[in-house]
DNA sequence: TCTTAATATACATTGACATGTATATATACT
DNA sequence: AGTATATATACATGTCAATGTATATTAAGA
C-alpha cells in the first residue's frame, strides 16, 4: 500500500468546471460517446455561443478534446482527469467501510490526544 | 450487472458545494476526522464567521453533520454523499478501462449508424 | 447575573461568471 | 468568388455567491 500524490489544486479546478450544470450535462452526453456542437446544442436546448464558449472552459480545463470533421468540431471526453477525480473520490471509502462508528471514535481518541 | 439510478440534481448540488476552495479543504481536514470549527479557522486561517457560513452550507448540502460539545460545534463528514459521487466517477471508468481508442471507434460507429 | 469563550447570523459590498446578442472565422459547395 | 453551414469569439449585462464587518446566540464559569 502506499500514498498516492494528488494535485490538489488541479482537482479543485477540475470541480469546479464540472460542477456548472450546463457544463455537467455536456460531460453527461459526452460519456455516451462524441458528439458534434450541433448535436449538444440540439440535446441540451442551449444556444450555440452558449456551448462553444462552455466546450472552450472544459477544453481548457482537460476535460475534453475537439476534432476537425468538415465544419464540425467533435467533442469527446478526456479520460485524466475523470481518472483523478475518481482517485480523489475512494479516498473517501474509509467513510462508508468497516465500520463508520468505530472509526469516528478511534478518530476522536487519537484527536483528542493530539491536544488541540 | 444493472443499471445504478442516480439523481443527477443531488449530484450537481454536492458538486458545486464541493467546488469551492475553502470548503473543499475544509473537507479535506475533515477527512482526516472530526473537527471544531475553531480548529478549521486556526488551520486554514480564514475567519470565524466565514468558516461558519460554509460549514452551514456543507451541513444543508448533507455533506457535514455537527454534535456539541459545550460551546464547541465539532463537525465530522457524511458517508452518503460522497459515496455516491464515488460510484458517479466509476461510471467514467470505461473512459480509461479496456482500449480508449477501441471504445472511442465502437462509439463513433455506433453514433453515425444512429443517423445524428 | 456578569463575563468570557465559541459559534452563528445579518447585512452590505464586490467580483466572477453565466447569459444574450451580434459578429467573426472556418469549411464546403456551386 | 459567392453563398451556406458550422462553430467560435467579443462585448455588454445581470445575477449570484463569496467576503468583511458587526452583532446575536449559546454555553460555561465565577
Amino acid at each position: 500500500m502506499y500514498i498516492k500524490i494528488m494535485n490538489i489544486s488541479a482537482l479543485q479546478h477540475t470541480l469546479a468546471t464540472i460542477a456548472e450544470p450546463n457544463r455537467f450535462n455536456i460531460i453527461e452526453l459526452l460519456k455516451k460517446g462524441p458528439r458534434s456542437v450541433g448535436e449538444i446544442v440540439q440535446t441540451l436546448g442551449i444556444s450555440q455561443p452558449h456551448a462553444s464558449r462552455h466546450l472552450r472552459i472544459l477544453s481548457e480545463a482537460g476535460l475534453v478534446r475537439s476534432r476537425s470533421k468538415a465544419q464540425q468540431r467533435i467533442y469527446s471526453l478526456e479520460a485524466t482527469p475523470f481518472q483523478e477525480l475518481d482517485e480523489w473520490f475512494d479516498s473517501f471509502s474509509i467513510l462508508w467501510e468497516e465500520r463508520l462508528d468505530q472509526f469516528e471514535d478511534y478518530m476522536l481518541d487519537y484527536h483528542n490526544k493530539e491536544g488541540l
